[in-house]
DNA sequence: AACAGAGCCAACCGCGGCGCG
DNA sequence: ACGCGCCGCGGTTGGCTCTGT
């Protein structure tokens, strides 16, 4: 993987190609693809002022010739403040890999454990580095070779999404998670042991309390230390 | 140098849930 | 109770760069 600063300077020259793009369309239709420097600032701008809700109504504000989905999305994934933006350190990595081995394909709870990290870029890294390590772990697994690293995840391997059925009674229970970087929700979850069956043996594999887990209230909004309680 | 395929990431799409009138 | 609009999420795609031949 290329260092993060060529990989910013990369997105401002395609930024800038896009600008051109922008501003050689016609105002008439919603704007989709890349976002421009001015865009960016606008939406920055206005949702300082107004909060981070309400996105059609922000995206009417700042002016934007966009949905109120782009803008969110744009905001969370981009301009938000606190975004971590560079490499996944082994930490973080480790720590997707056991979250994602408890609530599968959730990125957004996934993201809200990493302070700084959107569920978009879990998600990507999770598509383009870990799910693609998972699968060659399993197959020398197959083959004959087998190691801690690769018992430990050995449960993930199943395709992303299968037991979503199961885990939206779970994101029901903790919808409130996501928001958690933003700061102060305290959530009670009841426990996923009690869901049975299936992927979900994956809790028992776990040596966590999964009230404990997700009990947000001793922490700050931005470090990592509550991570080595679950690190074994 | 030119090309093809792989890798990567930002952004879009479709769907479900929720709140409000 | 119902319909509508908005928000949030996960899946997917588009387009650029990198790397190997």
């Amino acid at each position: 993987m290329a260092p993060k600063k060529e990989e910013s300077a990369k997105r401002e020259v395609m930024k800038m190609k896009s600008l051109e793009a922008v501003m050689k369309n016609t105002k008439r239709e919603v704007n989709k693809g890349a976002w421009t420097a001015e865009e960016d600032q606008k939406l920055a701008e206005v949702t300082a002022i107004h909060g981070a809700k309400k996105w059609k109504s922000i995206a009417a504000k700042a002016g934007l010739n966009r949905c109120g989905k782009s803008c969110r999305l744009r905001w969370l994934n981009y301009l938000r403040p606190n975004i971590k933006r560079g490499n996944i350190s082994d930490q973080e990595e480790d720590l997707i890999l056991r979250l994602h081995k408890l609530l599968g394909n959730r990125w957004s709870l996934i993201a809200g454990r990493l302070p700084g990290r959107t569920d978009n870029e879990i998600k990507n890294y999770w598509n383009s580095h870990l799910s693609k390590r998972i699968n060659q772990k399993e197959k020398q697994r197959n083959i004959g070779g087998d190691d801690d690293s690769t018992r430990q995840i050995s449960t993930v391997d199943q395709k992303p999404g299968t037991h979503l059925g199961e885990q939206n009674k779970i994101h029901g229970e903790m919808k409130q998670d996501s928001s958690s970087e933003e700061g102060t929700t305290t959530t009670t979850t009841t426990s996923a042991s009690n869901k049975g069956g299936d992927d979900h043996e994956n809790y028992s594999n776990l040596d966590i309390d999964i009230d404990d887990f997700f009990d947000f209230s001793n922490e700050g909004p931005f470090n990592l230390e509550w991570v080595n309680k679950f690190l074994y």
